[in-house]
DNA sequence: GGCGTCATGTAATACGTTACATGATTAC
DNA sequence: GTAATCATGTAACGTATTACATGACGCC
């Protein structure tokens, strides 16, 4: 048994949704920080968006908190490291999986917040923000069922479900948004 | 006509969506910064959170930039101040409303994070965490009927329609939240 | 007299983004 | 050869939160 790390020993280490995130990621099978980001580019950033700029800072502190162990896996000239959950970093998901502390929730949206002070609009006016907000809508649907779904149904072969449920929600969603959107804007339309 | 205000003219006033939510609180009524803060804490938080701490500087940048009077309104001892829109705070607003720059967005929600990682649990864990996010779609649902919509609903009255439907859209979406969690829950309890 | 609310502000801190900086490999 | 992608990081900046600080008014 080595030293314990210095981080962990005076719990220092504060584990937040963006460190469970990563260490997720790497339970799945990412395996570099590039890797990872690509990962929930494609999956999680539509409920918790992460930069680049985030994912290398918080790989050092997951891998001086014992979390992950982190090997060098380079290829010739080309710099990589592999990240693995450690005994730890497995436990410390586990433990965030099955706690019951209240969930941290943002949703923060300028369009609903535009809509919200329509009033002070022409009719035309109105019916052009929820027509543009309406075709958002409707792009946001197309993309997640055309990319997003696709890529969490092939997990499922693995026996991984959750992902393709949650993409589906994301789906259900967009489309009772579209849909609201559209009967918003033909009742707007009937007044102009 | 007094001299430009100094960040107008040299364009130096960056408006973000909260000082938009500020002017159009104004608009709607709100006359402190306290009872802004107050009325956002009842409707548009939900879509864009806004903190007290952020309300005082931000109404200062606005008088700055001409788009907000400040005018003493204190009872006896008990200071307060009272803000209206300038011309240039309506045209700002109505600027705002009718821009057709993409809107930002964020979501963040640590609880589908879980979901979405849900795999690594036992499917009693799995079922746990489903019912503790399904009893939070209840409450929030529970508050948004009892307590947003009625707000929302009085606006109406005055020929404010909007909030209502804001308000509404905000109430069906819980009401989906919620269905898809209990059914999910009810599956989950099958396997169990 | 004390608690809740009204009311205004500042300071410290946390967190996240964009831009910067560098370089190898792969596909066209 | 050149553009896109893989790959790792740092620096500067913007924005939001919590805690701090102060005080008056109204109700029980």
């Amino acid at each position: 048994m080595g030293p314990i790390p210095k981080a962990l020993e005076e719990n220092e280490m504060k584990l937040r949704p963006t460190s469970h995130l990563i260490l997720g990621m790497v339970r799945l099978g990412a395996r570099s920080g590039y890797a990872i980001k690509k990962a929930t580019d494609v999956s999680t950033r539509f409920f918790w968006p992460m930069s680049l700029a985030q994912v290398y800072p918080e790989l050092a502190r997951l891998v001086e908190a014992g979390l992950l162990s982190r090997d060098d896996d380079s290829h010739g000239s080309r710099r990589r490291f592999a990240y693995e959950l450690t005994a730890a970093g497995e436990e410390a998901l586990q433990r965030w999986l099955t706690s019951s502390r209240e969930e941290e929730t943002l949703f923060r949206d300028e369009g609903v917040l535009r809509l919200f002070f329509a009033d002070n609009l022409s009719v035309d006016d109105q019916l052009a923000l929820v027509r543009r907000l309406h075709e958002r809508a409707k792009r946001d649907l197309d993309h997640t069922r055309t990319e997003i779904v696709p890529l969490a149904a092939a997990l499922r072969d693995n026996g991984i479900r959750f992902p393709e449920r949650v993409a589906q929600l994301r789906a259900e969603n967009y489309e009772r948004a579209e849909r609201w959107l559209g009967a918003l804007e033909a009742e707007l339309n009937q007044q102009a």
